[in-house]
DNA sequence: GTCTATATCCGGATAGAC
DNA sequence: GTCTATCCGGATATAGAC
């Protein structure tokens, strides 16, 4: 679904990676829906569990960097995928009701995380950035999603380029995770 | 297209809005994949058109801040829409490589007069980042992008305060073009 | 150039054996 | 829980009349 998107992918693809059949798969999610629903609800479970695991002696700017990093783990291998959000909110008008729903509280959590961290990091004088942390968190956000989108486009190599000048643009220095040099 | 994406819209959608039959439409786009190019064609034209027009008179600023505004429109009326670059983008890798080609010119023009505009602007004065103008025309480029994406999910209001968020950390003061009064 | 009618294919979904 | 076989709807595409 990263790759493809929700209306890209089919049952007969997830099939031959698994060396199944399509029916069996049915067994599992009754409806494509249900499917996608499970999926979103796997990604924003996933999130949460990477926040929770976060070390609790990193700044704000150390965990906004990992952050960061999670977005070009999607680049490799030579999958070239999206994340949920970027490939979801494409593709929002034609989703069903249900994975909307699961959308937005994904992209809420998110949001407001970032947003937290944005606040705390500005606060406690690691991060730089003007106006509101809610903005700037949405600002971030939609960067990364279609910075991951574009880059399937221009290569990925540009796509660390823009990691390096958000870091940049946070930190006032030359960013020290070095995304440039990442594989 | 731009509602739907490239995958998700069918010749019904049009014929039913033209109140025409689908078969009239291959008449004119013998395939999908014809109507897909000419439609990246169209969108690039209209790109190099609308460069074209610019009051000569205009600084970078301006410009910038009107490229800003033919975003805020993409939201107008109930459509919703995205823009070209990001709605082709996302299905990228479903899309036929006719497709992909343009797609690729597409947004290689736009991240070229962004780049152009964005060193104009500050060697001049009038703007104000970190960087190369390169790796800003990307981020600029991605944050638009994405941010219409999840304007869907979010509302637009939230986007016209994103169009102010990027307007504010490139002039460094509150946006002269108030995007966040528009409708 | 547009119509009606139809061919063709693909993907989601179900039935029932095992 | 997975299989084979099949149904069904939707979407691209074509044939031929007008």
């Amino acid at each position: 679904m990263l790759r493809r998107g929700f209306g890209g992918f089919a049952y007969q693809h997830i099939a031959v990676q698994l060396g199944i059949r399509n029916a069996a798969i049915h067994y599992h999610f009754p409806s494509k829906d249900d499917l996608g629903v499970a999926l979103v609800q796997r990604y924003r479970g996933g999130f949460h569990a990477w926040v929770a695991d976060l070390p609790s002696g990193w700044s704000s700017w150390q965990t906004l960097r990992a952050y960061f990093e999670t977005y070009g783990r999607y680049l490799q291998g030579e999958a070239c995928r999206l994340c949920p959000g970027g490939a979801l909110a494409a593709e929002f008008e034609t989703l069903p009701e249900p994975m909307r729903h699961e959308v937005r509280l994904l992209m809420r959590d998110i949001h407001q995380w970032l947003s937290d961290t944005l606040e705390t990091g500005r606060r406690e004088g690691v991060l730089r950035f003007q106006g509101q942390p809610s903005d700037k968190a949405i600002e971030l956000a939609a960067a990364l999603q279609g910075g991951l989108q574009t880059a399937r486009l221009i290569g990925t190599q540009r796509f660390y380029q823009l990691l390096d000048q958000l870091a940049l643009e946070l930190t006032g220095e030359t960013p020290a995770c070095d995304a440039g040099a990442m594989p």
